[in-house]
RNA sequence: GCGCUCGUAGCUCAACGGAUAGAGCAUUUGACUUCGGAUCAAAGGGUUGGGGGUUCAAGUCCCUCCGAGCGCGCCA
């Protein structure tokens, strides 16, 4: 319990009961952050109204009821209701030395671990990977770290598109090619230009179609040839993906693939269980299972589609299957999918029916984490100037090339290995934070030149922050591991706005999981950032006035970089120690 | 037609139902023989798309209209 604000809520709750008896019950007891104090109670209000009194006697009450002595240095009623709190001084310096021993930097584990299966990602197999893709994996990625760092078990799966009829006319192309040749064009990454041969033989040639057709009968039969043939293809993407996300420095390995054909056992089990449950309707010809609640354009219920005429399966089933496998199989008891936001119908309604088949019961929950798409400037879906998707290799590696121009230009001294790894660091990180800074939900603009900023809310401010932090301490003469035991004294303003800053990294995580939002831990950590570039324009630390507040300054120093460059990790962005 | 999401400063974005809606960019103005100026400080800039309602309190919740995007039966 880092956050000053915590510990006051405890007691303010108790307070409100002592005052308001019943009629505090409901009543919000929530401190929160304030710009005209260091916090602010506003639930008195809230309970004034209940009482039937008035605000202030409310609040005078309250305040006579709740001792804060040893929290803070004053309280008191404000404007129609409120009660503005200062933290003492000499608090926040306790609570910065319980922060700064922590290796968790005082954020707290999660009550109940929950076993939590997070999909993200999911390219398809023989495609490359494109803009479409990067959201996904970036957010999917930041909230997997997160959520093991507060002590969940996390099981991360990529749910790669590896089935379907497109792989009759792929594994056909691929024998055209020949393997070895084929392989090859696949290894290299080269997967688009794979696809598109197959696609365009497939709409040029009806015996190739003849052909595909019938070797997806054989894939579907689980024909070993043609089984041997699709595992080439999948193999060499799924090679192709991890050089991406080894790029990219996201978590996920080849071991964490679940791609749609892992749950083909399941198929047969989702129908036969809906069946069971005298679910299962028959539609034009289809099964199907018609959730409440859903409608389509003619007000007619909305069927969720599990065998199709022909007798195949879609991908409503596949995505029943998961269900089925990551709840029974795994335990799990969260699901989160970090799926693009068009889908939310379709997950709502697998949700819907896997609710009301009793697949999902409660405490187990399926999540949506949905984000909206990377526009370009033009505000419409970012395209190369060729009208493709971006590929995504081609833009992490303009990423890094813009970043090593703006290093070599800002720091010419740094050695070219140094440089390598600083715009690796830069360029990747930029991608990453644009994608994670705004509101996931929305579209938002893909822009080189702000994004690369080493101004406003970006990750160059950020990194930066912490290589000056780093750099201080090379010329400090003093251990890094030894600064976290010297102790803090808050005197100056500007040391005070850093401190209560530090003291909420805890609340910022926490905010940012329970919303599966990861631009709440960025807008905190650019707040931190510009605290601490104030407090060191304005707080010499090694030209300090003597040593005991020297030692303080880099107490502050050395927490503000491990929470910087903690906090960005849990992004998955690398903080250089110098840039 | 029905449904979902979005609409906030010139631009890009914030704001658990809490006081005077905040940042960055751009513009204007200050601060350097710098603990890394890739910085800091300050100013101007808003009818939160329009209109109703709920509430002690609405950018936030409800209704309605306008505008944008996306879904809406056998692709995934």
């Amino acid at each position: 319990m880092a956050d000053p604000v915590a510990h006051v809520e405890k007691r303010v709750a108790a307070a409100f009961a002592e005052v308001g008896g019943d009629k505090a019950i409901g009543v919000d007891t929530a401190v929160r952050q304030s710009d005209r104090a260091d916090a602010q109670i506003d639930g008195c209000l809230a309970l004034a109204k209940a009482m039937g009194l008035a605000p202030r006697d409310v609040a005078t009450r309250v305040l006579a009821a709740v001792d804060l002595h040893d929290i803070c240095s004053a309280a008191e009623v404000a404007g129609p209701g409120f009660i503005n709190l200062t933290f003492h001084h000499e608090f926040l310096a306790r609570e910065l030395v319980t922060v700064a021993a922590s290796a968790r930097l005082g954020v707290r584990k999660a009550k109940h671990a929950r076993k939590v299966v997070i999909d993200y990602s999911a390219p398809n197999v023989a495609k490359e990977m494109h803009v479409g893709h990067l959201r996904s994996t970036v957010i999917g990625d930041a909230l997997a770290r997160m959520l093991m760092f507060v002590g969940h078990d996390v099981t991360r799966e990529n749910h790669v598109g590896d089935w379907g009829t497109p792989f009759g006319m792929l594994i056909e192309h691929l024998v055209d090619l020949g393997e070895t040749q084929a392989a090859n064009e696949l290894s290299v990454g080269d997967l688009d230009s794979f696809y598109r041969g197959a696609r365009k033989k497939f709409d040029d040639s009806e015996a190739f179609q003849a052909r595909a057709r019938s070797r997806v009968v054989k894939l579907q039969g689980g024909d070993g040839e043609t089984l041997r043939l699709w595992r080439i293809l999948v193999a060499e993407s799924t090679t192709y993906f991890q050089t991406i996300y080894r790029t990219l420095g996201v978590l996920l390995e080849t071991t964490d693939v679940m791609g749609e054909s892992a749950y083909n056992d399941l198929l047969p089990q989702v129908v036969q269980r809906l069946s069971d449950a005298k679910m299962l309707v028959v539609s034009d010809g289809a099964e199907v299972v018609f959730p409440s609640g859903f409608t389509n354009r003619e007000n007619q219920p909305l069927p969720l589609i599990i065998r199709k005429s022909d007798g195949g399966y879609n991908y409503a089933t596949s995505d029943l299957a998961c269900v089925i496998d990551r709840v029974e199989r795994l335990r799990a008891d969260l699901l989160i999918y970090v799926v693009g936001a068009p889908q939310a119908q379709h997950l709502e309604m697998v949700a819907a029916v896997a609710a009301q088949v009793g697949w999902l019961k409660s405490p187990c929950e399926m999540v949506h984490v949905a984000f909206g798409n990377v526009l370009g400037a033009d505000k419409k879906m970012l395209k190369s100037r060729s009208g493709d998707a971006v590929k995504l290799d081609a833009l992490l590696i303009e990423a890094v090339e813009r970043a090593a121009n703006a290093v070599t230009e800002k720091n010419p001294e740094l050695s070219s290995q140094t440089k390598d790894e600083v715009a690796r660091f830069v360029g990747l990180g930029s991608v990453k934070y644009a994608d994670l800074s705004t509101d996931r939900v929305k579209d938002y603009i893909f822009d080189w030149e702000r994004m690369l900023s080493f101004d406003g809310n970006t990750a160059p401010y950020l990194q930066y922050a912490h290589a000056r932090i780093c750099s201080i301490f090379r010329r400090a003469n003093v251990e890094r591991e030894a600064a976290k035991d010297f102790s803090p004294k808050i005197s100056h303003a500007a040391e005070r706005a850093l401190a209560l800053r530090l003291l909420q990294f805890d609340s910022a995580v926490w905010d940012t999981i329970d919303k599966y939002s990861p631009h709440r831990l960025c807008a905190y950590l650019y707040e931190l950032a510009t605290s601490f570039s104030s407090f060191y324009e304005r707080c010499p630390v090694l030209k300090a006035t003597d040593q005991d507040e020297r030692n303080s300054r880099l107490m502050l120093c050395d927490l503000t970089a491990r929470t910087l460059q903690t906090g960005l990790d849990l992004l998955g962005i690398d903080a250089p120690e110098q840039m």
